[in-house]
DNA sequence: ATTTAGATCCTCT
DNA sequence: GAGGATCTAAATG
């Protein structure tokens, strides 16, 4: 049974269960000039909707920027950040409730040479390892922002195995959330190296992908 | 090996 | 005008 596009339905639950279950999913980005990149997600984090101080939608506020993450599940929701670095998530929940995934690493495995060029002769281990550093090798910027994961041929997420061993940490970045900061809303796959804040060290190439 | 500073610009107050 | 859901290179121990 090959890997299909994960529908609407698959999306349509609270972020912090959407979390979890893109853990082991794979990504897929077509670029203009046809090439598939693809990898599959290690590493995910929950905005939990408008209570949640560190979302870019509490409190409710509904601006230009945040507008993707009020549409319906399975939505593209990507942002400038930093002077420099876009970040891509996936909007969930209900169509007008704005709960969001931001998917901070995957694992390489389709178009790695294209992915490498795109991000300057970083170690392979880096690719994408990190929410900006992966939309820089997936070529994700603005143009995506709203994207339909579901009808997308561009940008789209297919099934996949969930990875053996799963663990929950505080959220990266957001020190500013107070309780918030605390809660355990991000996700990863325990004893993958292509995971934020683990140390970097020489990764082994195969022509299937980059392995474990 | 770990810490710190600088980059850089969009978004909202 | 301030600050950010980050990354990198340089400085430091």
């Amino acid at each position: 049974m090959p890997d299909q596009r994960l529908p609407r339905d698959f999306f349509a639950i609270p972020a912090a269960d959407l979390a979890p279950n893109l853990l082991g999913t794979r990504l897929v980005r077509i670029l203009d000039d046809a090439t598939r990149l693809s990898g599959v997600i290690v590493e995910t984090e929950a905005y939990v909707g408008v209570n949640d101080r560190a979302s870019h939608a509490f409190n409710a506020r509904r601006t230009p920027r945040n507008e993707a993450m009020y549409a319906d599940a399975g939505t593209a929701y990507v942002y400038f950040t930093y002077g420099m670095h876009w970040c891509f998530n996936v909007v969930c929940a209900r169509t007008n409730v704005p709960e969001a995934v931001l998917v901070r690493a995957i694992r390489p495995v389709q178009g790695i040479d294209s992915m490498r060029t795109r991000r300057g002769g970083a170690p392979d281990l880096d690719l994408a390892r990190g929410p900006a550093r992966l939309c820089q090798a997936l070529a994700i910027d603005r143009a995506l922002n709203a994207a339909d994961l579901t009808s997308s041929d561009r940008l789209w997420i297919e099934s996949g195995q969930r990875p053996g061993k799963i663990a929950r940490t505080p959220r990266i970045g957001v020190a500013y959330a107070g309780h918030w900061a605390r809660r355990r809303l991000r996700f990863i796959e325990v004893g993958s190296p292509f995971v934020s804040g683990t140390k970097s060290k020489p990764v082994a190439l195969s022509r299937r992908g980059l392995a474990r």
